[in-house]
DNA sequence: CGGGCAATAT
DNA sequence: CATATTGCCC
């Protein structure tokens, strides 16, 4: 796919193009290089392109063509024939008003660039943090119109190197238009019939269009930019829920934990909703959906045992309110499911999750396909210096959303579409277990993603580091070649690493969690007789390859008792759910040790890579859950 | 103000 | 269909 190719892209997908422009080969050829590989580590970011050329004149060429198809342009500020603002005003007399960032290890030249107009100045060298930030700032430039841009004058407000514009973060905002409160407010009451009923009734509502150009004021038709919960978007709600703690996850929170710069409140506001419902979804059809799914009847070989765990399992009300309720069930480091477990329920078409729970929320045609059986590489972006202050939290107190006024209402958004839960009450603890598997984070990920590790690595070994301004010093040549993934320690060197995946200091660490005592009720049990059945149904080898012990029953073979039960208890416990360490997470032995000794009752070992080939999990799987 | 949520718009 | 908005309540 050419370049310009690139740019008629579905709408779905985001694609960010940059040209670098720098005479230096050198940084011509590793920029590109962490621009495209970094964009893994940036949720919203589907595509990158970059056009690297040195010279400014055929950079200016290059821009005269396609210049509605560059986003960015990260220009050297010492070059031969023009220097970066030289360009950058050239560009804007020529071709227009175009975001671009100066990069200089001359560290005077900020003040000008910004003076200039330049979005943003980037120090030499460049650091693996300051990729995030070229991306989002890419990202808010192509998301907001490049001509809405000015540079930032304000400078000492931004803490760190690329100076970005207040407004950038809250540009998408649409804004409220109508005041007519009242009107409506008397309109609702009247046809109320006064009745203030305590059902919260809410049913003779109308609701203005949004488009309101009915009365001679069009206020602004506010065209809405949708954005779109990628994968790696949800990937970071979900981590961001998971560290802030489902119950306490609102959606100010959350946004502030994201961190991502075109998101609004409002944005997460709504996701969080949908998140909600999904939630309760699986709450409420949890394990009964994968016993109704297609052909999981047989996972039950014995009838009696089936009625019996029909019998057993068959709670009057809805779990939400236990499970769930007031803990995180994020806390526990560890192994995850990573991987997909399927919901569905009779009548509804089967659903699915995949990596991301999101998945279920969307046409999985919308999505990327995944690496099946591996954790996405999403690596959170930095905190950058965009806007969403990560004030301390005001409102810390315990809320539970699983324990509204009214509890177990099954209807959901999607009851535009189809109602759901109409299975009813037949949830069962399984639902924590389903939510394990959400997050597509790597197991054992304990800190930054292997990219991440690997460029803050590469950036920071000094045989690597590269400081070519004003022009390279010979005896420092980089090494062009990114590090090997695969063999990243992860672990070390992490102290080292002044990158965070994003600001964590507002969120409670998950250790804390854990010393608060969570771990115990981070497990719920799965009656023993199921995790047999389950086991062998999931095709596992033989029976010593069975994870699920039948202590409760006191019979279970030998080896895989000795091997597996869970000491103190009398029942095979499913891990709740597991979550991946979190990245913050600076113990990285702990992980280690946990894995080494890992609770034979984690669901982990049914996962994913060895699973998902499976038939019966292919059949699952693939189907959508909408 | 801000969260939750259902309804409804887009 | 997925996401945004709105109205209403808390």
């Amino acid at each position: 796919m050419t370049f310009a190719e690139s740019l008629h892209n579905k709408s779905s997908v985001l694609s960010i193009n940059i040209l670098v422009v720098d005479d230096d080969p050198v940084i011509l050829e590793v920029l590109p290089k962490m621009l495209v590989k970094s964009k893994y580590r940036d949720p919203s970011v589907m595509e990158i392109k970059v056009i690297a050329e040195e010279d400014p004149v055929k950079a200016l060429a290059i821009l005269k063509l396609q210049r509605n198809n560059i986003d960015l342009i990260i220009t050297d500020y010492y070059m031969p024939s023009m220097n970066g603002l030289q360009l950058k005003r050239r560009i804007t007399e020529e071709i227009g008003n175009l975001p671009v960032i100066v990069v200089s290890a001359d560290a005077n030249k900020e003040q000008e660039s910004l003076t200039c107009g330049a979005l943003g100045f980037l120090p030499k060298p460049i650091q693996a943090t300051d990729l995030p930030k070229i991306y989002q700032l890419a990202l808010t430039c192509k998301r907001n119109g490049k001509s809405n841009y000015k540079a930032d004058d304000t400078g000492a407000s931004v803490p760190q190197q690329i100076k970005m514009l207040p407004e950038q973060a809250n540009v998408l905002k649409t804004r409220k238009k109508y005041s007519s409160k009242a009107a409506s407010r008397s309109l609702n009451s009247t046809n109320g019939s006064g009745l203030i009923s305590t059902d919260g009734s809410r049913k003779n509502r109308k609701r203005k269009p949004n488009g309101g150009s009915e009365d001679g004021a069009p206020s602004q038709p506010s065209k809405k930019t949708k954005i779109s919960w990628t994968d790696g978007l949800n990937d970071l709600f979900l981590q961001a829920i998971r560290h802030i703690g489902l119950d306490k996850a609102v959606p100010k929170k959350i946004l502030a934990f994201m961190n991502v710069p075109y998101l609004t409140r409002e944005n997460v506001a709504s996701h969080l909703q949908k998140y909600r419902i999904f939630l309760r979804k699986v709450a409420d059809q949890g394990l009964m959906s994968i016993m109704s799914a297609r052909g999981i009847d047989s996972m039950f070989r014995h009838t009696q045992i089936k009625e019996s765990y029909f019998n057993r399992y068959t709670p009057s009300t809805s779990l939400y309110d236990t499970s769930l309720n007031n803990r995180s069930i994020y806390s526990k480091p560890g192994q995850g499911f990573g991987q997909s477990r399927l919901l569905s329920t009779t009548r509804e078409p089967p659903v699915r999750f995949n990596q991301m729970p999101y998945n279920y929320m969307n046409r999985s045609s919308t999505y990327e396909t995944h690496h099946v059986g591996s954790g996405s590489n999403l690596t959170l972006p930095i905190q950058s210096n965009l806007s969403l202050a990560n004030q301390p939290f005001q409102n810390e107190e315990l809320r539970s959303f699983f324990k509204p006024p009214v509890m177990a209402n099954k209807i959901g958004q999607t009851s535009q579409v189809h109602g759901f839960g109409q299975l009813g009450p037949l949830a069962i603890n399984f639902n924590n277990n389903m939510m394990s598997s959400f997050g597509s984070f790597t197991p054992n990920q304990p800190g930054l993603g292997h990219f991440s590790y690997g460029m803050q690595s590469f950036l920071n070994n000094e045989n690597t580091a590269y400081n070519p301004e004003p022009h390279a010093n010979a005896t420092t040549q980089p090494n062009l070649e990114l590090p090997q993934l695969e063999d990243l320690n992860i672990h070390s060197g992490l102290g080292k690493t002044n990158e965070l995946p994003y600001n964590t200091s507002n969120f409670q660490s998950d250790h804390n969690k854990q010393q608060q005592g969570e771990e115990a009720s981070n497990k719920f049990e799965l009656p023993s007789f199921f995790s047999a059945e389950l086991n062998q149904f999931l095709s596992l080898e033989d029976d010593s390859d069975c994870t699920f012990v039948n202590v409760n029953e006191g019979h279970s073979s030998g080896e895989i008792a000795n091997t597996f039960a869970a000491p103190e208890t009398n029942h095979s416990y499913f891990a709740a759910p597991e979550m991946n360490p979190p990245s913050f997470n600076t113990n990285p032995n702990q992980n280690q040790e946990q894995d080494a000794n890992r609770d034979i009752s984690d669901w982990s070992f049914l996962d994913p890579q060895d699973l998902v080939d499976d038939d019966f999990m292919n059949s699952l799987f693939n189907n959508d859950m909408n």
